[in-house]
DNA sequence: GGGCGAGGGACTGTATACGACAATGGTGGC
DNA sequence: GCCACCATTGTCGTATACAGTCCCTCGCCC
């Protein structure tokens, strides 16, 4: 062990603290990640830290090149919009398929899930709405009844929540309303509903996230940095 | 070094070598995969093979137990089922982008694939046509000239070749053909028929598939093993 | 004879050590 | 004063060694 620094994570869960840090910005698109650095940082040793590059690296958060060390990747605008334009089409499919085949259980985590997100927006905890979102939509993805499909679906909406970093505040109560409704379609078993609602959400997401763009074109310098990273769809 | 018995690959391809393992068959679903042996096979050790395994896993290729190893999945029917209607609304999504952004080195290493397969299906030589009909696939993902849309497709279409892995080799004439009208609508920018040609593509091999599942079904016996893992789409 | 528990074997998970390569700063020559 | 070359340093890539966990078998007891 180096130094007992970080908060001792297990390192099973390497990849997925090294994934959020990238995510909700902690590591700057560019910057270079040394493995000895996250080693310590996560409490762990270099080995799992390697593995947990490579899962990103497998994922496209980090490139890593021989010999030089991994570097995080930027999201380009153009990038971005692909993504969005494939979640268009691959979250509604897959809410469809949630709609038939969700276990009651499934149910209850996204109910959870749903007050979780309103209290953490109503209560101005602003930081936490993109995981919670981000969760949302993994069970929905993993409620859909197909493991490989739950699976790509999961790298998708965690690219997303890339995206999504920048995004405004503003949208969070819209969005969350928004979810609630899914969610009554998703209980209620109405795939075309549950599949038109979701299509509908995303679309109005993608128009935030548009605008977000557009005003952060016109002012380069971010007008509240506070209110960065807390958005979400 | 453990044994030196394996053809010396070097350790940057054992990911690589191991999923397409997998994806030919040479591990059977359900199978254990021990790190020691994987390592011998190789020519590498464990490290390499670990972190090979961490990447498989998070494509959906093998899952691993805590303490217990690493087991190469299995596709249910149903799932296959998903990735299929996946690929038919994200493929054709991807052509559209590359009919606009495919380089003309692109479209070369395109048109050599096209060579390559249909010698290969003249010749015979079943057993190459998978492997290069991925290629082409990915070639067209990579066009798209998104590189995080490139990369998802392209873990799409390595879990779509371990699909077609028991298609029938009926239909891989006509598989080819449509690649040759394919690559003639990207040479010409035509995003549209782009589009509409890989739609259609897909949707053959989708019932080409669904074809051989039937068959299967109702002669339990392979009646032509040798034919299997020679298809492609 | 059957069930339960302890012990051994095997494998995974992790840490440490060493060699290979790239980047950087200094020194010598021009 | 500037440029080229070389040594040094830092990091990656890999191998080896050790600790933790699970499974399975063998022996004991009921």
């Amino acid at each position: 062990m180096a130094g007992d620094k970080g908060p001792r994570r297990s390192p099973q869960e390497a990849v997925r603290a090294v994934r959020e840090d990238i995510i909700r910005g902690v590591f700057a698109p560019g910057e270079r990640l040394t493995e000895d650095a996250l080693a310590t940082r996560y409490g762990v040793s270099r080995v799992p830290v390697r593995e947990a590059l490579r899962v990103l690296e497998a994922e496209g958060f980090v490139e890593a090149k021989p010999y030089i060390g991994v570097f995080v990747r930027e999201l380009s605008e153009a990038e971005a919009e692909d993504l969005l334009e494939l979640r268009s089409v691959v979250e509604p499919m897959c809410a469809a398929r949630a709609a038939r085949n969700r276990t009651p259980e499934q149910l209850g985590r996204l109910k959870e899930l749903l007050n979780l997100g309103w209290d953490a927006v109503h209560d101005g905890r602003l930081t936490e709405v993109p995981r919670l979102n981000s969760r949302f939509h993994e069970v929905i993805a993993e409620a859909s009844g197909s493991e490989v499909l739950g699976q790509m679906i999961r790298q998708l909406s965690q690219k997303i929540a890339w995206v999504y970093a920048v995004e405004l505040p503003r949208r969070a109560e819209d969005s969350w309303r928004e979810h609630e409704e899914i969610l009554e379609a998703l209980a209620a078993g109405d795939a075309d509903r549950a599949s038109a609602l979701l299509a509908e959400h995303i679309a109005k997401a993608t128009n935030a996230y548009r605008r977000r763009v557009r005003e952060a074109a016109q002012a380069p310098e971010d007008p509240a940095p506070t209110a960065a990273r807390t958005g979400g769809d």
